[in-house]
RNA sequence: GCUCCCUUCGUCUAGCGGUCCAGGACGCCGCCCUCUCAAGGCGGAAACACGAGUUCGAUUCUCGUAGGGAGCGCCA
C-alpha cells in the first residue's frame, strides 16, 4: 500500500486553543499543491469556475502544482456530458492544470483500502443500524430542539443483523475541539460534540464524500484546499479523518459563493450561470476572467489585469469574505474594454465563431480585424457585433419602416445621387476620401452632415443606426455601396411616384 | 431547532485606531463633443446595519441585537 504522503507547506493548521500558527508566506513555496474538484453533475458555473480560477492562481503564484479531480462517486448523477463541460469551460477560461483529471471512479480500490484499515486500527466500526432507527432517531432529536446526529449505537460493538449489510462510519473524538485557521475566514474552531460519527462506506462498499476527498487530498499530496464556503462545515470533520490517519492536514481556503444580482442565490433564473453560456452570450474570455477574478478579490483601485498581473499579485489571502452579487453590467463594461485592448485579430477569432454559429459567411465581407475595429466600442459583446454586422456580408433586406419613411424621402434623392456619383468616382475607398467624399456634397449644398448621413446610412444599412458614415462606407465596401444607393435612389422615386 | 459563517455607496471594492464630514470602479444623473447609436471628456448624487463597551479617539478592536447565508445525508 502506498504510503500517504504528507506535505507541509506552512504551519499546521489546526492547533490546541492555544498559540496561534499563523499562516505565513503563502507565496514562494515550490510545493504548493492545490486541487479543483468538481463533481460532474451539471455544466460548469461561475461559482465553481471562480474557485478553479483561484486555485489556479493561487498555484501560479506560488509556482506550484494545479490539480484537476473529478468527484464522480455519485453514480447517479454524474455524466460524461458534465464531465466535458467542465473541461471544454475550463479550456475556454485558459485555467490549464499540471495533474489530472483524476476520476475518483478509478480510485475506489484505493478508498476500500483505507477503510480497511481505520477499521482495522479500530478508528472506525461497523454500524448495522437500519435507515429507519436512523429516521427516527432523527426526528427524536429534532423534536428536542437538539441538532440531528448519530448517537454511537454501534460504536461499542455491536451484534451483526442477520441478512443486512453494514455501513462502516468514522470513529469521531468525542471530546475537545477542533481549531482550523482558514486562510480567508480566519480562525474556526468547534466542538466535537456537535460532530457524529459519519458514515464513510455505504452497505455496497463505495466511499462517501468526506471520506474520499481526505484520501484524495492525501495521496495527491495537496496541501492548500480551495473551495466553496459550503464545505466549511464539512472541514472539522474531514480534519479528523487526517488525524486518525496520522497525517497532517492541508492549508483550507473557503472562498465564499457567488449572488444573482438580487443576492438570491445564483440560478437559471439569473439568466447565464453556465460558463459556456457566456461564450455563447458574446463574452470573451478575458473578460470573464478578469470579472470573476475581481469578484471578491482586490488589488488596490485596479480594475483591469493581465494574466501575468493577476498571477503576480494574487494571494488567497487577500479573498474578501462575505459572497458577492454578480453584476452583469460590469461584466459588460468589461468586455468591451476587452474587445477594444485585445489585438483585433485576436477578437476577429472570437468573432468568426459567432458568425459561424448565426449562419452568416465572415468571408462575404471586409475583414474581421477591420469590423473589430470599427464595431468594438459601439456594442457590449461579440453576439451583438455579429448581429448588427450582418449587412455588411449579407444582402440587404428590408429597410426599417420608420428609418426610411424619415430620412428616404423626396429632399434627399439630389444629395443622395451626388453622393452616390462623387463616391463612384473614388479611386481609393478608405474612410478618409469616403469622409471627404460626403462632407464636400454636403457643404457645396450648404446644408448639414446629417441631411447626408442619415439618407446615406438608411441606403446602406437600412436603419438609421451605424457606425460614422465613412466607417460604414467602408465597411460595406465599394459595390455594396453603389448598388445600394442606387436600390435607395429607387425607392425614393417610386415613393415620391405614389405621392 | 441546533452549529458555523457573513454585514462600507444600487453593485464590486479600498480602508488593516487618528491620514475618512470614507477613496476607486460599474451603473445612474447632468453638461460637452457629435452625421445616428455608441465611445470619449468634464461634473454630480450615492455607503461605514443597529446598540453597548474598550480607548484621548472608532469604519477599523470586543460583546450583544437585527438581517442574511451555509451545514446538520448511506449528495458532493
Amino acid at each position: 500500500m502506498p504510503p500517504l504522503r504528507r506535505r507541509l507547506f506552512f504551519g499546521p493548521p489546526t492547533a490546541p486553543a492555544s498559540g496561534l500558527p499563523v499562516p505565513h508566506a503563502v507565496r514562494g513555496h515550490e510545493d504548493m499543491r492545490t486541487r479543483f474538484a468538481p463533481s460532474p453533475t451539471g455544466f460548469l458555473h461561475v461559482g465553481g469556475a471562480r474557485t478553479a480560477l483561484f486555485c489556479y492562481l493561487q498555484a501560479r503564484a506560488a509556482k506550484g502544482v494545479f490539480i484537476l479531480r473529478i468527484e464522480d462517486t455519485d453514480l447517479e448523477r454524474s455524466t460524461p456530458e458534465s464531465v466535458q463541460a467542465i473541461l471544454d469551460g475550463m479550456a475556454w477560461l485558459g485555467l490549464d492544470y499540471d495533474e489530472g483529471p483524476y476520476y475518483q471512479t478509478q480510485r475506489f480500490d484505493r478508498y476500500a483500502e483505507v477503510a480497511g484499515q481505520l477499521l482495522d486500527e479500530g478508528r472506525a466500526y461497523r454500524c448495522w443500524c437500519s435507515k429507519e432507527r436512523i429516521e427516527a432517531l432523527r426526528e427524536e432529536q429534532m423534536k428536542l430542539g437538539q441538532k440531528p446526529r448519530y448517537d454511537g449505537h454501534c460504536r461499542d460493538g455491536a451484534e451483526p443483523v442477520a441478512g443486512v449489510k453494514p455501513v462502516v462510519r468514522f470513529r469521531n473524538p468525542l471530546d475537545g475541539e477542533v481549531v482550523f485557521d482558514d486562510l480567508v475566514r480566519g480562525r474556526i474552531s468547534i466542538s466535537n460534540t456537535e460532530l457524529d460519527d459519519l458514515v464513510i462506506a455505504r452497505p455496497d462498499g463505495s466511499p462517501t464524500y468526506n471520506f474520499t476527498v481526505v484520501v484524495d487530498d492525501l495521496d495527491m499530496g495537496v496541501n492548500l484546499v480551495i473551495r466553496g464556503d459550503d464545505h466549511i462545515n464539512n472541514t472539522p470533520r474531514q480534519i479528523n479523518i487526517y488525524c486518525a490517519l496520522g497525517a497532517e492536514p492541508p492549508a483550507f481556503a473557503h472562498v465564499p459563493m457567488i449572488l444573482g444580482s438580487d443576492g438570491a442565490r445564483l440560478s437559471k433564473r439569473h439568466g447565464a450561470v453556465s460558463v459556456l453560456q457566456y461564450r455563447e452570450d458574446g463574452y470573451l474570455p478575458e473578460a470573464l476572467f478578469n470579472y470573476l477574478v475581481r469578484l471578491g478579490w482586490s488589488h488596490g483601485d485596479q480594475e483591469i489585469f493581465s494574466r501575468a498581473e493577476m498571477i503576480e499579485y494574487f494571494d488567497i489571502r487577500d479573498v474578501n469574505r462575505k459572497a458577492a452579487a454578480f453584476d452583469t453590467d460590469k461584466l459588460d463594461w468589461l468586455n468591451q474594454h476587452y474587445m477594444r485592448s485585445l489585438p483585433p485579430g485576436e477578437v476577429a477569432r472570437h468573432l468568426r465563431w459567432h458568425f459561424k454559429r448565426m449562419g452568416i459567411d465572415p468571408d462575404q465581407g471586409p475583414p474581421l480585424e477591420d469590423l473589430v475595429g470599427v464595431q468594438a466600442d459601439r456594442v457590449k459583446t461579440l453576439k451583438e457585433m455579429a448581429e448588427q454586422s450582418r449587412v455588411f456580408y449579407e444582402e440587404l433586406g428590408d429597410y426599417d419602416e420608420g428609418s426610411a419613411k424619415k430620412h428616404l424621402r423626396p429632399v434627399a434623392e439630389e444629395p443622395l445621387r451626388a453622393v452616390g456619383n462623387r463616391l463612384a468616382d473614388l479611386l481609393v475607398w478608405d474612410p478618409g476620401r469616403l469622409n471627404e467624399a460626403v462632407r464636400i456634397t454636403a457643404e457645396e449644398r450648404g446644408i448639414g452632415m446629417g441631411k447626408i448621413a442619415q439618407p446615406l446610412r438608411v441606403a446602406l444599412t437600412g436603419a438609421a443606426v451605424s457606425p460614422s458614415i465613412d466607417k460604414t462606407l467602408w465597411l460595406a465596401g465599394r459595390e455594396r455601396s453603389l448598388e445600394r444607393i442606387s436600390r435607395a435612389l429607387a425607392f425614393i422615386a417610386a415613393r415620391a411616384a405614389a405621392m
